[in-house]
DNA sequence: TATACTTTTTAGATATGGCTAAAAAAAACA
DNA sequence: TGTTTTTTTTAGCCATATCTAAAAAGTATA
C-alpha cells in the first residue's frame, strides 16, 4: 500500500509530533532520517497529496489522522518483532533494533495477528515501549526521564531508548532494565550527574546523558 | 548488499536452471519475473557485472558460484520462514508463499542461525523442498512428477508445487499431503489423468495437471 | 524597518527498476 | 539458401527516492 521510505517518514513525523501532537519542522526530519532537508520536501509534497500530512509551505507538517494510522501499524509491527526476536529466537535487547526495522515493512495483516496471539498478546517492546493495538489504542503510563526526579525520590525504570545500542551495553554493565527501582541518593549539580541505589542494593554514579535516556514513573 | 530485485532475479535464474546446470532465456526469466523482457536484459547486464551470471549477449545467461550462493541463501531464507509460519504461527501451507516471498529478503545472517536453531533445524519446507544450509547444501530426494511414474506401481508424496494455492487447497481438499502414499491404479491415455489409491485407502481420480506438480518418489 | 541569518523550497542532477516500440540478431522453415 | 518468425537488445521514455547548489521565504537583529 505505502513504500517504505513513506512509512519510515510517517513514523519519524509521528514521533517528532509527540504523539501526533505539534507540527514539524523539515530540519527535524531531516536529522531524523539522516536525509537532506530538499529530500523531506520532496516527500512531504507527496504525504500531502495522499493526505498523510497537513502541510503549507514554509509552515511545517502536522501528521493527519490517516497518517497517524499507518504510523502506529509501523510502530505496532516493529513493537511486536522485538518482543519475537528477545522472547523467542534469544536476541538481546541491544541488537533487536535493526532487524525490527526491516520487519515492520513486512505486509500481512493476518501475520501480525497471529504473531500478537502467539507471543500472547504483549503490551510492552523489550524496551518498555508501549505496543499499540490494531486500531492504534495503547496504554500510557506517565513516564519522565530520570534527570528530572529530584533528590530523596525514588522511582521505577520503565522504558529506555532503544535506537542507542551502546546505552543499553551500559545499562546491563550497571545492571539496570526494565522494572528496576531507583532512589535518587544525590544529584550533583556541576554536571548533572546522580547518585543513585538500584533495588535498594547497588549504589552507583550515572551520569546526565544516561540519567535523560532512562524514562521512569514515580507512580 | 544486493537489491531485492537482484535477489528475486537471481533466484528466479537459479530455478529456471535447474540448480544452475543450464543456461536460462530471457523469456523464460521475464515470464517467470511477470516483467518485460526488455527489463531483463537490462537487469542481466548488471548482475553480469557484478559476476553474478555469465552473459553473452543473445546466448542467455548462466548463474556464477557467486551468483548461486545469493540464490541459494534466499532460498534457505524463504523455506525458513515458511516453516516458522506453519509450525509456530499455525498458517495453513497455501497461505505462506506470498509472505515468505517478503521474508527472504530481511537481512541478517544471525537472525536466520536464530531461527534455524528455534525450528530445531528443520531439513524440508511445509511443501516438501529441502532446506539448503548455511554454505548452500542441501540433501537431495530423487523425485519425479506422479504423471510419469508408471500403472501398477506405488509412490509416495515429497513435494509439491509452493507458489499455486489453489493447487494446495485442492490437494487438501482430496486428502493429499507431504508423505502421502500413492498407488497408480489406472493411466487414461485420452486425457493423461490418472486413477490412483491413498494410503492403500481411498481412490480416486486426478487430473494430468494435478499429477504434473506432484512430486513423489519410488525409492 | 532594512539588513543579515536561518530555514525551506526549487532546480537540476544521479541511480534503480520498470515500461513500450523499434531495431538487430538468431532460429526456423520453405 | 533466402525469407519469415521469434527472440533479444537498444532507444527513449516514466516513477521513486536520493543528492547538491541556488533561490526564496521566514525570522531575528541592529
Ligand atoms: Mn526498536
Ligand atoms: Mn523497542
Ligand atoms: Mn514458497
Ligand atoms: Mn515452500
Amino acid at each position: 500500500m505505502y513504500s517504505l521510505s513513506e512509512e519510515n517518514y510517517l513514523k519519524a513525523i509521528y514521533h517528532l509530533s509527540n504523539h501526533g501532537q505539534d507540527s514539524v519542522n523539515t530540519n527535524a526530519i531531516a536529522e531524523e532520517m539522516k536525509t537532506a532537508p530538499a529530500s523531506v520536501s520532496d516527500m512531504i509534497r507527496k504525504l500531502s497529496k495522499k493526505k498523510l500530512v497537513d502541510y503549507q509551505k514554509y509552515r511545517g507538517v502536522n501528521i493527519s489522522t490517516k497518517g497517524k494510522d499507518i504510523a502506529l501499524k509501523v510502530i505496532r509491527k516493529h513493537r511486536l518483532w522485538e518482543v519475537f526476536l528477545v522472547e523467542k529466537l534469544n536476541f538481546h535487547w541491544d541488537e533487536v533494533h535493526e532487524i525490527a526495522e526491516q520487519l515492520e515493512h513486512i505486509q500481512s495483516p493476518v501475520l501480525i495477528s497471529k504473531l500478537d496471539e502467539f507471543l500472547d498478546f504483549p503490551k510492552h517492546d523489550p524496551h518498555g515501549d508501549p505496543i499499540p493495538d490494531d486500531d492504534g489504542n495503547f496504554a500510557t503510563v506517565k513516564k519522565e526521564p530520570l534527570s528530572e526526579i529530584e533528590e530523596g525520590k525514588s522511582c521505577k525504570v520503565v522504558a529506555v531508548n532503544d535506537s542507542n545500542s551502546a546505552f543499553l551495553k551500559y545499562l546491563d554493565k550497571v545492571g539496570i532494565s526494565i522494572g528496576t527501582s531507583i532512589h535518587i541518593n544525590e544529584r550533583i549539580e556541576f554536571d548533572g550527574s546522580m547518585e543513585i541505589t538500584l533495588n535498594k542494593e547497588k549504589s552507583l554514579t550515572i551520569s546526565q546523558i544516561a540519567a535523560q535516556n532512562l524514562l521512569v514513573t514515580t507512580a
